[in-house]
Order: structure tokens, then C-alpha cells, then sequence
DNA sequence: CAGCATGCTAAACAAGCGTTCAGCACTTGT
DNA sequence: ACAAGTGCTGAACGCTTGTTTAGCATGCTG
């Protein structure tokens, strides 16, 4: 057995195991995956797991904080000014699910612990919803502000409309990739969703059909 | 211990234990829920499950089978003529979550376990979302037909886009509970929640807001 | 009334779980 | 060079899991 341990960087053992933890509990959920399942994706033992993090609870909340540290900095630019971007028909349309795409791989496992994490009863998943709220809160403001959208007559409301639309692409994401025949988060399959989503929110359903640049009279 | 089976109906020590079954599963998934537990709650022996059932899954398996059979009942009502009332802006507005409110009392669990079951890797969860998913291609259809909505550049991407917006509703109730402050499937959260909902659907987010009976001039 | 199936329980079983423990290999400070 | 400390393993422990088994009480049928 090699002890390799060269440069003192951050790509340790420990590391490697909550990677390995994070592509595992992605798939399949904390219930059904084993430490010995973790530890053997790890290549180290399952005593080490305890070692390293006490738990496997343990190891599942260090997960948990990890994934919101990479969301909350991917979040940062969605942030201040830039917000009332978000959702914005006219702009660049960066909804949630295009920012994602637009700073992971299309094999990350971060989509689907997201969608875990939203769905978990967890403090880490209340947190996060909650954060995702205030967003959308102040990116419809910053919308409404800049006379792109209404409030509505009920803006509490409106913004979780729009929050739980965009969010609804990531929780059923494999369904939808089901029955459509492609996967809506990959780069092809936004081609298609995003212009739908942006229709609707345009003009409503019976808006007229807008090809590539195209009036209505 | 007493042995009653007095009259031949449903209510069978088979169903109880199906019922609490249902129960539990809703509220804490298959992976955590214990046999012993399931047991517990319907008042029998864990070896009585089995007996019955053949196996854990088996049990999870039948349940999933019986709540496909009540959603299938109550989707019955949206098919055909009628289906075209699905979504429609004019009309009553009779979205999912509505048709679900109108049949199930604010406690069921049963939208808890459709939640469940759409988001699980089960050939039950596959079947229902392709059922909901004609549902609501035949829906956009009909509007489409009747000339109360567009079909969008790509029909296909648009019924889908309906449905998962229609389902965000049961899949984040409990994040929007904690954020609203209110539970958006309730019939008091429903009446704020659907006019925001169809107001978008009716013109996009730049909408004059309809007070009860508005007109823009 | 004998006989057999049915509904059901209590106890036990093997397997798998998270976790503990004793100890080895190696690095570091003195 | 020696002691202390870290990273790590392999085996074991106690517990819980789903399931099996033996057997009892009841109801149906000839």
C-alpha cells in the first residue's frame, strides 16, 4: 500500500473522499449509500471516514456546506446590479438553470445534490431555498423597478411562481429527459426550453409565435 | 388478542396496513421507514407484512399500484372534451393542483406520495409522468384548437414546460409553506396562488394586473 | 365433528449497518 | 536518534434490518 501524500495542497485524501461522497449521495441518497460504499469509491477504508469526519452524518453535512459554498459564489454574480437580469425576457434571459450550465460541467453531480438538498428537510435545504427566494424576490423588484415586469398583485407570490418554474427544471430534470428525448440542462436541450419559458413570460400562451427576429404588425 | 373479521368489505387488516403504509412512506420515504414501524402503526406483527405482502417492496410496490389507480380516477375527469379546461386562462382554471384540492382533503398524503413517486427511479413514477405529460400535450391541443392559446414554436417543449410548472407546486410545497408562510395547496393558499399563476399564463409579466373584473382600455 | 386452510404472533436468523479499537507506517520536532 | 503525532488499515463489536419458522386460534367445508 503507497502512502502518497507529495505537495501539501488541498487535494488530500480527505478531499477526495468528500468528492467521491458528493458524486455518491447525488445518486442515490444518503439512506441507500454506505460508508463502505464511499469508502471503497475512495479507495480508502471505512475507519477512515469515521477519522476524518466523525460520522457519516458528519461527512454528510461537511457535503451539504461544501455544495453551498459553490452555489453561493455562483450565486454572487446574480447579485446587485446584475440581478434584475434574472428572469429578464428582453436581456441575455439568465435564468437559474443557465447559470448553472454556464459554470459546471454537463455531467456534474452538483445539479442533482441540489435537487436533494431543495427537498431534504434539512436546514442546509431551507437555507438555500430561502436564499434562493430572496432572489427572486429582488430580481423581480429590480425587473419592476426598471418597468421590464409587473409586480403583479401579489409579489411574495409572484416571485415563488417564478422561483419554483425555474426550479422545477432541476427536480425533474430525468423525467423531463424522458419524455422529451434530451436532457433540458444540457447546452442543446436549453436551446429549446429557454426560448418556450421566455415566450411565456413574454406575452403569456397566446403571445404570437416570435421566429429568430420577427414583429407583430 | 382479539381476531375481528366480522363483515366481508375492504376495510381488511390487508388495507390498514396498506393505508398506514401509505402513510408513512408520504411522509418519510421507503428507505427510512422500517417494517417494524409500518407494523407498529397498523397494529400488527412484522411477520403479519410479509405474510401478506411477500416483502418489503412488495408492499412499497402495491402501494404505488394504489395510488396510481386513485390519481388515475381523478384524472379521468380531465380527459377528453373537458380536457381542454386544463390550463385555460378563461375558464375555471382548473390546474392539477386544483383537481387534487377538490378530491383530497388538506391532510391527504397522497400528494405528498405523488412527490414521492415522480421523483423516484420507479417504472410507477416513469408511467404517471407520461401520463401527466399526454395530459398535458392533449390540453395545450385543445386550447391551441379552440383558439385559446398558441402551441408555441415547439408544442412539445410547451406542454412540458406547463406540466413541471404545475408540478412545482407538489414538489416544493413544503419550501414555499416555510417561505409564504402559508401552505400553497391549501384552498386559502390556492386562491393566491393561481391568479398570479394565470395572470402570467394570460399575458406574460408586463400584464396590467386584473383586479376581480378589470378591462385594459 | 374431523380436517384443513386462513390470519396471525413470538421468537429467532443471517446479513448488513455505522462505529470502535489496536496497531502499523511514516513524518515531524527536539 | 528518539519520542510524539498523523494518516491509515483490518478486524471486530453491537445493533438493526428484512425475513423465516413454528405454532396457535379461528372459520369454513365435507
Amino acid at each position: 500500500m503507497l502512502y502518497m501524500r507529495s505537495i501539501p495542497d488541498d487535494r488530500t485524501t480527505r478531499a477526495v473522499i468528500r468528492d467521491e461522497a458528493l458524486r455518491l449521495l447525488a445518486a442515490h441518497g444518503p439512506e441507500t449509500v454506505t460508508v463502505r460504499q464511499i469508502a471503497a469509491a475512495a479507495g480508502v477504508s471505512p475507519g477512515l471516514i469515521v477519522h476524518h469526519f466523525g460520522s457519516k452524518e458528519g461527512l454528510r453535512q461537511e457535503v451539504d456546506q461544501y455544495v453551498l459554498d459553490v452555489f453561493e459564489a455562483m450565486l454572487g454574480e446574480l447579485t446587485g446590479e446584475s440581478g434584475a437580469k434574472l428572469l429578464d425576457p428582453a436581456a441575455g434571459a439568465s435564468s437559474l438553470s443557465e447559470v448553472f450550465a454556464r459554470h459546471l460541467p454537463d455531467d456534474s453531480p452538483l445539479p442533482t445534490y441540489l435537487r436533494r438538498l431543495l427537498l431534504s428537510e434539512t436546514d442546509a435545504g431551507r437555507l438555500l431555498f430561502r436564499r434562493l427566494y430572496d432572489l427572486s424576490r429582488a430580481a423581480l423588484d429590480g425587473l419592476a423597478t426598471a418597468g421590464l415586469a409587473a409586480p403583479g398583485n401579489d409579489p411574495a407570490v409572484r416571485a415563488a411562481v417564478l422561483l419554483a418554474n425555474d426550479l422545477a427544471l432541476f427536480l425533474l430534470r430525468d423525467r423531463l429527459t424522458e419524455v422529451l428525448g434530451m436532457d433540458p440542462l444540457s447546452a442543446e436541450g436549453m436551446t429549446r426550453w429557454a426560448p418556450e419559458m421566455l415566450s411565456i413570460y413574454a406575452g403569456g400562451l397566446n403571445a404570437a409565435p416570435p421566429p429568430p427576429q420577427g414583429d407583430t404588425p
